[in-house]
DNA sequence: CACGGTTTGGCAACCGGTTGTCAGAGTGTG
DNA sequence: CACACTCTGACAACCGGTTGCCAAACCGTG
């Protein structure tokens, strides 16, 4: 057997590598060496148990240990295609609706043994066209919450590779959507229960899609239940916006608002502060995604409630179920969370004119 | 010259390879064939163009171009030794402390053209050090964040690969300190101007440096001002401890409180409120970040303003300074970013007992 | 004992780049 | 015109794995 031979060369190499004792990390070549085996068997054994004798895998794995071996995931991807890794695309990342997204995905990836590539795109289409450029060979697959890009755009890359969108509904390509538009209807049966009869919707970016669907239900429903509503906006969302989404809003003589997310609504409650004017007393204020922050403002937010880290977990399991269509799982390509009011103090009574 | 040969084989080769318009992303052999030149004058073409003549790497850009070749990560990761990547290191993604600091490496290492590996630890020490040593290979350099690793582990860690911490102070380790303590100098000043002569503490976990060094540098300032201080806790970082931390305050007797973090301070706020205790009449609360939240909540909360997103930067200048010596850059290896007193209204006169 | 089938392990090509080395071409000088 | 020197590009090894294919070894059976 040429056992002893191919030891020794390896680790002659091994110790001309590195002499100075720099212990780099230990390869599948090292492993064989020790083992007086070939590199491929090596290979084999930790990742095709079965292929391999169960007394030489067994010789290999004592070797991995002691050498505290890790596969070298560079060369992993390189070889294999498969990165193990997905990116997840936020638009805004200090936006806390995403703080609990981003949680859920991590969790759910993390347990997959997959790394999860987080990109800020800082709102811009731009950024998020090159990255998903560039993530198509850093990553399996990508995740993209509520983005700039048109729905064109969104299905030839989803054509490219393994993608989930998040509150983005084109057909084709697979999405988790959060169904605020039916707790829109329940918060305009609220307010209208309190009286209102003239609602404002503080509408978000003219591109988000999410706002449309707000509107285009709130605008149905009020339709039904016979009450007025008027768009106003649109608003960035950011609690700065909040500012002049409460002047309009007093301007335009609503007694109740709902807001396109609570970050705008948080905005608006220290803006009408400000100019004196009480919530609820003389202004009703919805928000919605229930972020972090929503149940300790002034006065606590009556907001839609959505179930944000299990959305982010869901999306990456269909992600997932697609990578490896054999481990089963559910392959539905589109998934809808429910949400609901959760009514706190900023909504009331309308003020009576 | 062989330029025809070499041009037609490789071409062939890539027909074969790729028949079903299966348009996989180009290599630069594509671009080699394409100008008939070998794969490693492309590389150097790209990488090192003044090694190239003026007119080969004009051809080989424009080939490049019109293939729109973008280069595999993975493959010059493994060759190179560089990943291009850092890994940031969080204990928790969901505290909104770590947004800001989270969005401030971000927007740094893209402007250096790096990636960012964001990975949550969960507080737990154990995913810490597994993290820092799958990462070791995965990344160029890391950044971690008040890590729950002793002193030595981080040591031994930043021995092997380049490192630079937040808010923890061990020497020959990189960091960068978020210079509380001072602020809370000012914050038991301010206290004490409203008459508060005993105060409590609100500490973080145990093994958290930065709630040492705060109360280390709380007390001694008491001391100095001859005003009683007591330390009550651990809390855990969050606003659910705020309640146990409220209730223990209001048993000890205190009329103000300073916070480890603003969550638990804001956690305190909620539960006071509960119990009918009035702030800050009945008691005075200060928190330490100034995060998200901390201006809206109920009351506005007094705090240590932290320049989060900006100690981030701080942090990877350093690691990329390291990085890349050549470059110049500051090679400091301790950064201290200022903190202040931001008062709101969480703060007011001692209750006359 | 011969034969077919199944394990089991090695060889070598390959993933897509980087980089050391070398040879041929081009340039300038004595 | 010969020689030294610089510029330019090709060749090939290498990074650390994966994987198709083949051959040796081993098995049981007719």
């Amino acid at each position: 057997m040429a056992i002893s031979a191919a030891g020794s060369s390896r680790s002659e190499r091994n110790a001309v590598a590195a002499p100075a004792g720099v212990n780099r990390p230990a390869t599948i070549h090292d492993i064989a060496a020790m083992c007086g085996v070939a590199a491929s068997t090596v290979s084999r054994a930790l990742s095709t148990p079965d292929r391999v004798n169960f007394r030489t895998r067994a010789r290999i794995e004592a070797a991995a240990a002691e050498l505290n071996y890790t596969p070298n995931s560079q060369a992993k991807a390189l070889s294999s295609g498969r990165t193990g890794a997905v990116g997840v695309l936020v638009p805004d990342i200090t936006n806390p609706f995403y703080f609990d997204l981003i949680r859920g995905t991590q969790l759910q990836l993390k347990a997959a043994g997959y790394t999860q590539l987080l990109v800020d795109t800082e709102e811009s289409d731009e950024v998020e066209a090159s990255t998903m450029e560039q993530l198509r060979k850093g990553a399996d697959g990508i995740i993209v919450t509520a983005p700039r890009l048109g729905d064109d755009v969104l299905l030839a890359a989803a054509a490219k590779m393994p993608m989930v969108t998040i509150n983005r509904d084109v057909p084709g390509v697979p999405a988790v959507i959060i169904d605020t538009p039916t707790a829109t209807g329940q918060a305009l049966d609220h307010l209208v229960s309190l009286g209102h009869t003239r609602v404002a919707f503080m509408a978000g970016p003219l591109t988000s899609q999410s706002s449309s669907r707000r509107w285009a239900a709130l605008s149905s429903a009020a339709e039904e239940r016979g009450v007025e509503v008027l768009r106003l906006g649109p608003f960035a969302p950011k609690t700065q916006s909040g500012a002049a989404a409460a002047d309009s809003a007093v301007h335009s003589g609503v007694t109740a608002c709902i807001a396109f997310n609570d970050l705008i609504a948080i905005g608006m409650l220290q803006r009408l502060r400000e100019r004196g004017i009480r919530v609820p007393e003389d202004m009703s204020i919805v928000g919605c995604d229930d972020i972090f922050g929503a149940d300790f403002c002034n006065p606590p937010l009556t907001t839609m409630t959505s179930p944000i880290e299990q959305a982010g977990r869901v999306a990456v399991s269909m992600l997932l179920g697609r990578l490896n269509p054999l481990a089963g799982g559910s392959n539905r390509s589109r998934s809808v969370m429910p949400t609901h009011l959760t009514v706190r103090g900023s909504t009331g009574p309308a003020r009576v004119v």
